[in-house]
DNA sequence: TCCGATTGTATCGGACACAAATAGATCGAC
DNA sequence: GTCGATCTATTTGTGTCCGATACAATCGGA
């Protein structure tokens, strides 16, 4: 069994030999292209995700955005206070089950959204990836995350 | 032009669409994964890029590094200083040019390569994907980072 | 009713990650 | 050679992230 330059043997420690790398310099890069886009909505980009979830459906419990994003609560919390300062959101316990904390838009967070729907087109320029080439990104990542996630 | 289940509206909104965050979901997935390895070697997983680094190239500057890793020397350095209060690094100013500090391998730093060498592999095997896959992800990865990068 | 177990949220400490400001060292135009 | 511009690294401040822990509310059984 030889090794090429494209196929280096499997004990390499070699920086650009890992997928691992590539994975965590493209968040990165991907996060600093949002950035100016989200500064403009005085939005981290963790926040932003929260905000998706929110303009899809407008009451959403602290566990349900943790489902989601996954995020541990000791994340969303100082970050759901923040939104909350920011004026987008309300938090508040629902009645039925006191435990739980319903997170909500308010006026002020519902009207971003427009101003929010050019971003994922600007994003999507600057990726410039074809539709094939990002359904294939899309799905590798998801079947990475399902895999290393489990087991 | 109709939309599918697989492709979606351009302008969508929806969580679940978006390359984005199936980049960040997947990064902090892996990311999990490495810890209770990393631990073992008293390691974070920023940590472990800089090592892997020394591991191959015995003395390197910030700069270096900072190119190298696409991070700021600002996170580099007080990585550094836990690395070198670890004892697993040194840092001195370069002689010649003494705005430049050079990070080299304590004996402690080289000895680790020998236990670090079973953690790609076992990383590998986690994430689960086909040679042809890895090679597929890592391509479109560096694509993704060098568009969004520039320009 | 009361107590333990479960579920869910908040807090704390440590470590990134980046922007902006700062301090030293070097280089270049003159 | 001097002085301003540039380069390198550090410091500071804000915002994630996560593990561990503490706290609050609910539910179940005796």
């Amino acid at each position: 069994m030889d090794r090429t330059a494209a196929e280096p043997a499997e004990g390499s420690l070699l920086l650009d030999d890992q997928l691992c790398f590539a994975l965590y310099a493209a968040s990165r890069a991907v996060t600093a292209r949002y950035r100016p886009l989200l500064d403009e909505l005085g939005l981290t980009y963790p926040q932003y995700l929260v905000m998706l979830l929110l303009w899809d459906q407008d009451s959403v419990s602290v566990r349900e955005l943790g489902a989601a994003l996954q995020l541990e609560s000791s994340t969303l919390s100082p970050l759901l206070k923040r939104l909350e300062a920011s004026g987008l959101v309300t938090r508040e316990r629902r009645p039925d089950d006191e435990r739980s904390v319903a997170v909500r838009l308010t006026e002020d967070g519902a009207r971003l959204r427009d101003r929010a729907r050019s971003v994922p087109v600007a994003i999507g320029d600057a990726m410039g990836l074809t539709p094939e080439q990002d359904a294939t990104a899309k799905q590798l990542l998801r079947l990475l995350t399902t895999n290393v996630s489990e087991g």
